[in-house]
RNA sequence: CGGGGUGUGGCGCAGUUGAUAGCGCGCGCGGUUUGGGACCGUGAGGUCGAAGGUUUGAGUCCUUUCACCCCGACCA
């Protein structure tokens, strides 16, 4: 893409009312927009890269036998009845409206209600089990104070996935598994080193839940992190017995703060009964289906990475999600013109992504925007250097500068 | 939901004891520039979140209301 072809601009200045750092550096390099709080527009770069950490998590469920499929936004509120959840009371963050008819709908905050529900059409045999639908969508949820920019939003992105399993054992399979998956989708992330498979209070079905708690001091859980087994235990559940069953003694953790990028959670059978979602086993007998969910946050790690990964110059994007692998600067005159627009039809051709800055502005407002942009390689393509037949290579995010040939070039960034 | 704060051109801000608005950035045009957000000239753009009130006169005072931010509670 052409810079002169993006409409947005960046900002010198982020809007007055963003404090938190992601949602500052986002609005000012143009990945998003607030509509109000905790509700954002995604730009057609911010679109790229929730696109990005999208297609990871995608990738990452469908190796462990996920489905993908999308349900619906609207929810009907007899759906909601059946297991207790519509009452604002005990689900306080609906978004309700009606139908021009005048019945109930809300808008879905989480989707076991719905799914559970659905599956009973297709789950009736040993034989259609497990299965591992999910999706990714916009989950609304009426936060009574939202906050920290994309971290905490009213509106926002989410991967739901939602095992189905024929009894424990295969449940429990399939939980290790999923859990090894989510480890993958971090480490992809670029916050792999950082996140902590995280001991959390569980249901009726588990002893506890697990949550992947990535450090951060904007976080708004306190965990207390082993080092050495890489785990954590959540405040929530951090008392005696825990720490007994866990075989941790407490000086060997250290408190830290952090975000929670994903959870995992075994529901057992508490929507199968409510729905009445069983199926024959081999011997002819009625059994419920045990379950469990498995989120991540796609639009939270969005704005977490903005967080972690940024400096005085703007955001440092992890190439894995970058909007762009390469900027590409030129300055001069018609040659340097010329030679760019060549490598920009060459690089596409590649296949390498690349943003060029085409405009006809000052060279310091190029490198100012592709630091605030933080897009992890900048070459530039000027008259003085094509005189030596080079271009200049810039690493976003350690600023090492190097000269290189063409092919040089080419060989770095393929 | 409790407490605190803020709403003035696209963005960031100023506006002293009330007298119908000003600066920087950005934007248009002309020119000089061209490896770190350049400079000169010129121009466009706001009725001051909204409603009501006090006053000869309100961005400035009063009331109500809406929105946004922060802390807490809540949530996950």
């Amino acid at each position: 893409m052409r810079v002169s072809n993006l409409f947005t601009k960046t900002s010198k200045n982020a809007p007055a009312d963003e404090v938190a750092k992601n949602a500052q550096l986002l609005s000012r390099a143009g990945f998003i927009h607030k509509e109000m709080a905790g509700v954002y527009t995604y730009l057609p770069l911010g679109k790229i890269v929730i696109d990005k950490i999208i297609q990871i998590v995608r990738e990452e469920m469908n190796a462990v036998g996920g489905l993908e499929m999308s349900l619906t936004a609207l929810q009907a509120k007899d759906t909601w009845e059946a297991s207790g959840r519509w009452d604002d009371k005990v689900m306080d963050v609906w978004f309700k409206t009606k139908l021009a008819s005048g019945s109930e709908v809300g808008l879905a905050p989480t989707h076991e209600e719905p799914l559970t529900k659905l599956m009973k059409d297709f789950i009736h045999s040993y034989k259609d089990l497990p299965a591992y639908p999910y999706q990714f969508q916009i989950k609304f949820r009426n936060e009574l104070r939202s906050k920290s920019g994309l971290m905490r939003g009213r509106e926002f992105w989410m991967k739901d996935l939602y095992s189905f399993s024929r009894d424990r054992n295969e449940h429990d399979a399939f939980y290790e598994k999923i859990s090894k998956a989510y480890e993958k989708v971090y480490s992809r992330f670029g916050i792999g080193d950082i996140t902590y498979k995280t001991f959390a209070s569980g249901g009726s079905f588990s002893k506890y839940s697990h949550e992947f708690q990535t450090l951060s001091d904007v976080g708004e859980d306190t965990i207390y992190v082993h080092e050495g087994r890489r785990i954590a235990i959540n405040e929530e559940v951090y008392n005696d017995e825990v720490l007994a069953d866990l075989d941790i003694k407490k000086e060997e953790l250290v408190e830290k703060k952090a975000v929670e990028v994903g959870n995992i959670f075994t529901l057992g059978t508490k929507f199968s009964d409510a729905f009445d979602l069983k199926y024959t086993d081999e011997d002819g007998a009625s059994k419920p289906v045990f379950m469990g969910s498995y989120g991540i946050g796609p639009s939270r790690i969005m704005g977490l990475i903005a967080e972690l990964f940024s400096d005085e110059k703007g955001l440092v994007w992890p190439e894995n999600i970058a909007p762009y692998k390469v900027y590409l600067v030129q300055i001069g005159g018609e040659l340097s013109i010329e030679c760019a627009d060549e490598l920009y039809e060459e690089l596409k051709k590649r296949n390498i992504e690349v943003l060029y800055d085409d405009r006809d502005v000052r060279p310091g407002q190029k490198f100012a925007d592709s630091e605030l942009m933080g897009i992890p390689y900048r070459v530039t393509v000027s008259d003085r250097m094509l005189a030596d037949k080079v271009y200049e290579f810039v690493v976003r995010s350690d600023g090492q500068k190097n000269l290189l040939t063409h092919e040089q070039l080419l060989d770095k960034l393929s």
